[in-house]
DNA sequence: GGATCAACCTAGGAGCGTTT
DNA sequence: AAACGCTCCTAGGTTGATCC
């Protein structure tokens, strides 16, 4: 089947990437090499080449403002400028921040008409920016590309013997995490019932962790907050959430960690049990793509979320039982949303100051 | 042809009054 | 006290008119 969007920016993407496309079978057609100036296409070439995908119009302030990754009011990182010239941009050039259509890849099957012969899928294209095109354009910068690093070939994180008290791996398999934040956690809630570490409110919790931490770990992770999961060029439709509370992760994003956290001080109380099991869904769903480790971290300062008051499904596991596991359905409401947890999580509460209990879930 | 600006749209969340 | 649901606000995204 034929490509075509009723997104205008993912037109463009596919638009400037063709147009790349064509440009390079051309030059080694004619037995020359393509480089990095062979790919400049001015605003008007990749509109027209856009539109054929697009029944929308393909406004000029797509291409000049909103799509520009060196307009400082842009949307999408696509292009890349050069007075009037455009051109695509590299994989990894921006550290993948919206360089791609989200949803492209599930146009992958589609086809392009490259010429009457020669036909080209979208997986394929991306494919060849991914690679080949990415190659040409960073070649001479290789370290902006980060994307075939690996996991061994990373600096070992130099945490100082006094802040990792258990260096072991939680997850060997996935991802090669190194870090092992839960020591970092049980620091975090130890400052905070010492009060060395004041939270009132989960924002402060949020802001106060990424402090500490930030503080400790090595200059080679980044540590973000309420980060977008396109960041590592993830489909939000196969996701709960879109923004991760805290994510760190290593330069080359080999090694990514979320935490998630929820600090509920305003009743709701079967409401917000449902929000940490939909917290921890979302974990499992990070996990499932790709992330080393992720944690859920909940700091409640009401003992209506562990003392054993009767009660039923999500009352039960969390006061009762305290393991969350299988299918949660929302308690409130029209009862209409549910969940089904893949891990069994053990809820270990922590005495912390005064009514404060927290947890911390490995997931 | 290309760039800029402002209005519009939408999703998500906070706040708060009402109902159970 | 807990749950519900409505309204308002905000940020991010979208669109089209207008200007250079």
């Amino acid at each position: 089947m034929d490509y075509q969007t009723d997104n205008v920016f993912e037109a463009i993407w596919v638009g400037c990437a063709m147009l790349s496309y064509s440009v390079y079978s051309e030059i080694l057609n004619k037995g020359n090499t393509p480089t990095k100036d062979s790919f400049w296409f001015t605003q008007t070439q990749i509109q027209i080449q856009a539109q054929q995908f697009c029944a929308k119009v393909i406004q000029p302030a797509r291409l000049s403002q909103w799509t520009n990754a060196d307009h400082t009011n842009n949307s999408y990182n696509y292009l890349r400028a050069n007075g009037k010239l455009r051109r695509l941009t590299a994989r990894g050039e921006l550290r993948g921040n919206k360089e791609v259509p989200e949803e492209l890849s599930q146009h992958s099957e589609f086809y392009l008409t490259i010429s009457e012969e020669k036909l080209i899928t979208i997986g394929q294209l991306t494919d060849w920016v991914n690679t080949k095109y990415t190659g040409i354009i960073l070649g001479d910068h290789p370290q902006a590309m980060n994307l075939d690093i690996k996991p061994q070939e990373l600096k070992p994180n130099n945490v100082s013997v006094s802040e990792s008290k258990t260096e072991t791996q939680d997850h060997p398999t996935k991802g090669c995490p190194s870090l092992n934040l839960i020591s970092y956690l049980s620091d975090f809630l130890f400052k905070i019932k010492s009060g060395e570490i004041e939270v009132y409110n989960e924002f402060s919790v949020q802001f106060e962790l990424a402090i500490f931490l930030r503080a400790r770990l090595d200059n080679q992770y980044k540590i973000q907050l309420e980060r977008n999961i396109s960041l590592f060029d993830l489909n939000k439709s196969s996701f709960l959430k879109r923004e991760m509370d805290i994510v760190i992760f290593d330069e080359s994003k080999s090694e990514k960690y979320c935490i998630e956290i929820k600090y509920p001080n305003n009743g709701q109380y079967p409401e917000q049990m449902f929000s940490i099991c939909k917290d921890i869904k979302f974990l499992e769903q990070l996990q499932e793509h790709g992330f080393s480790k992720s944690y859920e971290l909940v700091i409640v300062s009401s003992d209506l979320y562990y003392i054993n008051k009767g009660g039923s499904d999500i009352y039960d596991m969390f006061r009762k039982d305290k393991l969350l596991r299988g299918r949660i359905i929302k308690p409130t409401g029209r009862k209409d949303e549910e969940l089904i947890l893949d891990g069994k999580y053990r809820l270990n509460w922590i005495d912390m100051n005064g009514e404060l209990k927290a947890l911390i879930i490995p997931v």
